[in-house]
DNA sequence: AAAGACTTGGTAAGCGTTTTCCGGTATCTT
DNA sequence: AAGATACCGGAAAACGCTTACCAAGTCTTT
């Protein structure tokens, strides 16, 4: 492979000459001619810059870290679009990982980031809330800034002090609660992630303050699919029977949904379900969901801007808004 | 930060032998006592190494590069989960990149690949195909090659010579049409894809193989949902109605499921459907969806052991099989 | 016309590792 | 017990680039 100094050679210049050329330093400018042979002599040796030489030489890579839980997730993978999207234009390279679900992986993830020299790293996704686990988030993060002191945003999730791009998963749960309680709903169970679950827990809080009926049952399960299904299944038993049902996700309100479907009854008419995210791809179930929807691309394009930005005293924290999404899933009011 | 000198001087040792001590270079052994106190040294200094510089020395990076279209697509961020789970168990790093699209963002991204001297590369998704975009394509990966002549894999296409692994396309498609033949469906519409998508063109080929009622159209259109959508009002205003409409895949019948609907009428009592894909996040739609299954996370799965396997002379194709699923969207068969 | 002020090319010193080679010591072999 | 043979630590070169510094040339300025 063609090194910096076969162009140099081949155009007949020095090696300073030939990266300034190449890279236009910012200081210097080299005569049209001389630049022009360099460029030349690269085309025509095909060259391309080794990218963990200049990372080396300049002291600093141009490569970001996000890490999410699941990329397979439509949550986390528009999040990734929004992040690569903003990173390419600013010409930074993203490295991605996942945790593939197991808490415990986001350290080494995290340490891996940390040997590449990300310039910044995004973490996406809410976070466990339990003390030690934290403990040692808070050190993995740590170390990793303490290394050329890269940037670190996090995404939905600011509880640990550096910048952060949230949603208002309270406000959002409130007002959806709100507006469903105007609507007539008096009666509603709330199916939750795992109790740690800081995104769940909040709009389990805004859920509880926004409705201003009566919330009997609050039914903590996965936030899958499968734990949606799981709950909605004791939320079915439950007499009398919820004339709503608030799944914390979407995906879980889907499963919900199914439970549902399973046990002949039938969504909005005996029993109404709202979810939360809008994920694109479930716009097409049926009974179409009531949902908030949740600006997942702009949440990573803010956090690679965040990311990139002159650093500031104080963490950042921009917090995008939701919007209501009412759909036929709560339609109609079901009798109590 | 601290370097491995630091390190080496804390523990009162050279570099070579801390060097050794850390990543154990296989021809030498160091004394355990003399590793113990580098260790040490190396975790009291919070030492991380510099991955830039070990690409320098050691003359090749631990990262694979991976190119999708778009990775909030299900088919792409399942590809993708599959690549990161395997790479991470090899211990490499993965950098995504996205072309969002348009097919002459391939190109550069791949040139980014080079730059960062990628280990591997893995193309996913079907090429567009077009002479001369067909030849820039094989030239940017010649040059890629060219770099330390790393390896590359192609999933979901196999005419550039390199590794890949598809799936079998056509063979899918042929045996859902001749199943659904054999269950009565006598005219049959196929929504497709551009015309040069591979991918779909393989679907359709095989559709067309194995069906052995009367084909009465073939519309062209976007991959995307709406484009099954717009697909679908075509079909529609088709007299007489076609029994069956195969959609090239998922998303694409998902649109033409909400055209069914919006148009007044049942799926699949009026008219069935069936797709290719079956992707995860749509086992919920109703009415669900006869489709193909790709065994996605495989794909990728296996396109990096294909490109971390020793080069072979020939280029190695390894082809995954499909499963039909069929479920209530063919459920009935439409009289004529 | 001489002295300074800019320009602009080149030289060389890094950047943080790995690894080859050398040499000294401990272990074998006979 | 002496020579041969591992074994293992260290010095130094190399990886491919950027950039501070130097030197030489070209313009200004007076």
């Amino acid at each position: 492979m063609a090194t910096l100094s076969d162009v140099a050679r081949l155009a007949g210049v020095s090696l300073s000459t030939a990266s300034r050329a190449l890279n236009g330093s910012r200081d210097r400018v080299v005569k049209p001619e001389l630049a022009g042979r360099v460029l030349d002599a690269a085309k025509q040796l095909n060259y391309s810059p080794n990218a963990a030489a200049q990372a080396m030489a300049r002291g600093h890579s141009n490569s970001i870290g996000l890490i999410v839980h699941d990329i397979r997730d439509p949550f986390f993978s528009s999040i990734a679009a929004g992040v690569m999207r903003t990173a390419s234009q600013e010409g930074y390279v993203v490295t991605l990982a996942t945790t593939f679900h197991p808490h415990d992986a986001l350290v080494p993830l995290i340490n891996t980031m940390r040997q590449q020299r990300a310039e910044a790293l995004i973490l996406a996704g809410s976070l466990w809330d339990d003390p030690t686990h934290l403990a040692h988030l808070a050190g993995a993060l740590a170390d990793f800034q303490s290394t050329a002191s890269p940037h670190i945003s996090l995404v939905s999730q600011s509880k640990l002090g550096f910048n952060s791009v949230t949603i208002k998963n309270r406000l959002g749960a409130q007002r959806l609660a709100s507006a469903l309680s105007g609507q007539g709903f008096a009666t509603a169970a709330i199916l939750s992630g795992p109790e740690q679950h800081m995104t769940s827990h909040k709009r389990v809080q805004g859920f509880i303050q926004g409705f201003s009926g009566e919330i009997v049952a609050q039914i903590p399960s996965d936030f899958t699919r499968e734990g949606g299904y799981q709950a909605m299944k004791i939320a079915l038993s439950l007499r009398p029977r919820p004339q709503l049902v608030f799944a914390v996700n979407d995906v879980m309100a889907v499963g919900a949904l199914a439970a549902i479907r399973e046990a002949g009854l039938q969504t909005p008419h005996d029993i109404a379900v709202a979810g939360y995210d809008d994920i694109p791809t479930l716009s097409d179930i049926t009974p179409s969901l009531t949902t908030v929807r949740v600006p997942m691309e702009a949440l990573g394009e803010h956090a690679v801007a965040l990311a990139l930005a002159d650093p500031t005293p104080e963490p950042q924290v921009i917090s995008l808004s939701t919007e209501l999404i009412f759909r036929e899933s709560t339609a109609i009011v079901p009798p109590r």
